[in-house]
DNA sequence: ATTCTAATATTACATTCGTAATCCAATATT
DNA sequence: AATATTGGATTACGAATGTAATATTAGAAT
């Protein structure tokens, strides 16, 4: 039981490229994040290859010059490895307290709110 | 709507004593975080001083040579923010999804699904 | 008044991050 | 084959962070 590897806020939205399409050339992320995001080219590269670096994601080599980059992090795991920091860097652990925190600040609708108490009640 | 100035990890822990005390001299601060922490005092110095310095905090003359710090950035307020912007980065503004994952992820008990239910109703 | 001490201020230094540019090698094009 | 293009590797460089040490200065002690 490691812990993940250390993901940065840039490199985290090409995380998320690969966990939505599941692989991808760095054309690909790079087509991708320079209609999203004000980014060159040759900054969308660093991250990829600083990922690869920390092993967050793989490269594989092809038929072609160019690899095929795949997650090695899923994203639910980093989504609970993050909370899990989150909660317990600003909430000092308490989850009751960042509900209450998060139910006060963030507007929710009353949808969201049935949705959320039939969540909380499926969890028996 | 101002923007928070941006507090690191470590700082955060000073600004936990201070949150809780009200304000407190360095002495005070570092005497907490020595027992608590593995940081050496001139370590939590500059911890103190950067916040100082980046408005965090508000360091007051007193008669004697020591200040007396006090947060300007509120705990609530920081909570609201950090949780804001976690929300976004791990989420993308899904609070739904992000409540389902914490309740998936974290173990939850009976008595805090119910303490959080309640929460919900109270919501309206 | 002189010295000791404790608090603040200044300086340090490696790492990570954001943001790229340059260099090099392997294909695609002509 | 010669060249242009493109993808990857190497290098860049300042700001922030973690973690402190040294220097200075203002009160405390003698």
């Amino acid at each position: 039981m490691k812990g993940l590897p250390q993901i940065s806020g840039s490199e985290l939205e090409v995380m998320k490229i690969l966990w939505e399409l599941g692989h991808a050339t760095s054309a690909q992320i790079v087509h991708r994040l320079t209609t999203t995001s004000e980014w060159k080219p040759k900054t969308i590269q660093t991250l990829i290859t600083r990922l690869a670096a920390k092993g967050a994601i793989k490269a594989e080599k092809t038929e072609t010059k160019a690899f095929l980059y795949s997650p090695l992090v899923g994203q639910s795991e980093y989504r609970a490895y993050a909370g899990k920091s989150f909660l317990q860097k600003v909430y000092d652990g308490s989850l009751n307290l960042m509900f209450a925190s998060f139910i006060k600040e963030q507007k929710i609708s009353q949808t969201e709110i049935d949705s959320l108490k039939k969540l909380l009640d499926e969890e028996l």
